[in-house]
DNA sequence: CAGATATAGTAGCGAGTCGCTATTATTGCA
DNA sequence: TGCAATAATAGCGACTCGCTACTATATCTG
């Protein structure tokens, strides 16, 4: 019972990313470096810190805390300080930083020629397996924020009622480390 | 039109791929060891050393060599040196090699949660897109030998119309790097 | 309110990846 | 016979990665 369907799949994502990741190293960084900076790019202003950064890619603090200082050094992204809590960093993304996201690899060019109904069948099957992933590993979602238990809106505008602060047209559309599909 | 199908995609098999690789360091190796190990376990006696390693993983041959070594000192692979060609190696999976690559990680209890259906069908476009990635980047195909056109089924046994010698059973349920669907 | 405990970020270690540029053996062609 | 192609490797510099401290806050609880 060597090669079923799950070795398969699992030998096809294996593949996959690393023929990907091969062609990933334009524009001065590398791939961790630039999934670091991809997620910053999506996520919003509460989601942002180095913890939250290293949970999404499944990799240690240690890790990513080295990862975003040189993305730092070479001013894709910059540190913002937090008042209210002295302890947490936040990093924004530069120009720069969006810049070195906009270019696109062979697979890109291969999605490209798939029909769109196969692309829309893909993305399904490969967001359920990643949600039952998730869930087997007990990790958060990181889904969009719009899409959240918590959110709630209302004539004067949108509420996050976990944060219980107000939330503005782009905090919406990003990703939250506290998203809950419910 | 920065969110669509196709970056989304490529955003999934990318976080799949590294939540995987987080989980990918049983057993004293790390994931690009394994996967290293992976394909010289299911590669044909053709095609089992370094620059074929090196191509199927789509990285240089200098990294993979190092890698190798790695794996040959750790005793889960063994060097084969040819008569025919002194100048290449090519390396066979000991034991403890195999034994190595036998275990499993909470991506396979996703795939296992999800419906038989549902695999195939994902099975079957993730192996579209990568003949479509292969196509664009120009590699070759690494099939299984016996899916080539140049194997040749005879009442004598089979034979490789193109490296010019018999095959075994084992070797046609294998990889080949000389593979070609035609 | 004063500990105790938890959390956020980081430094430093050791092994190893990775692209890169030589360098050393062959091998095969003209 | 010479010379270009090929196979493998060495060594470099930047970096990843899990790990174990360690520091500076925050929060909780008696």
């Amino acid at each position: 019972m060597k090669h079923n369907d799950s070795s398969q799949i699992r030998d096809l994502l294996e593949r996959l990313s690393r023929l990907h990741a091969s062609e990933d190293w334009s524009g001065d960084i590398n791939p961790s470096q630039r999934a670091a900076l991809a997620y910053l790019a999506r996520a919003n202003r509460f989601s942002r810190a180095p913890s939250q950064v290293a949970q999404y890619l499944g990799a240690t603090r240690g890790t990513v805390s080295q990862t975003l200082k040189a993305l730092a050094r070479k001013e894709l992204i910059e540190e913002v300080r937090s008042q209210s809590d002295k302890r947490s960093i936040s990093y924004d993304v530069t120009k720069a930083g969006f810049a070195t996201l906009d270019f696109s690899t062979a697979i890109d060019a291969a999605l490209a020629d798939m029909n769109i109904g196969d692309r829309q069948q893909l993305t399904k099957s490969l967001g359920s397996l990643l949600t039952g992933l998730l869930q087997k590993r007990g990790d958060r979602s990181f889904g969009i924020c719009s899409t959240c238990r918590h959110n709630i809106k209302s004539d004067t505008g949108t509420w996050c009622g976990l944060l219980e602060l107000s939330l503005t047209p782009v905090d919406t559309k990003q990703i939250c480390h506290e998203h809950n599909g419910g």
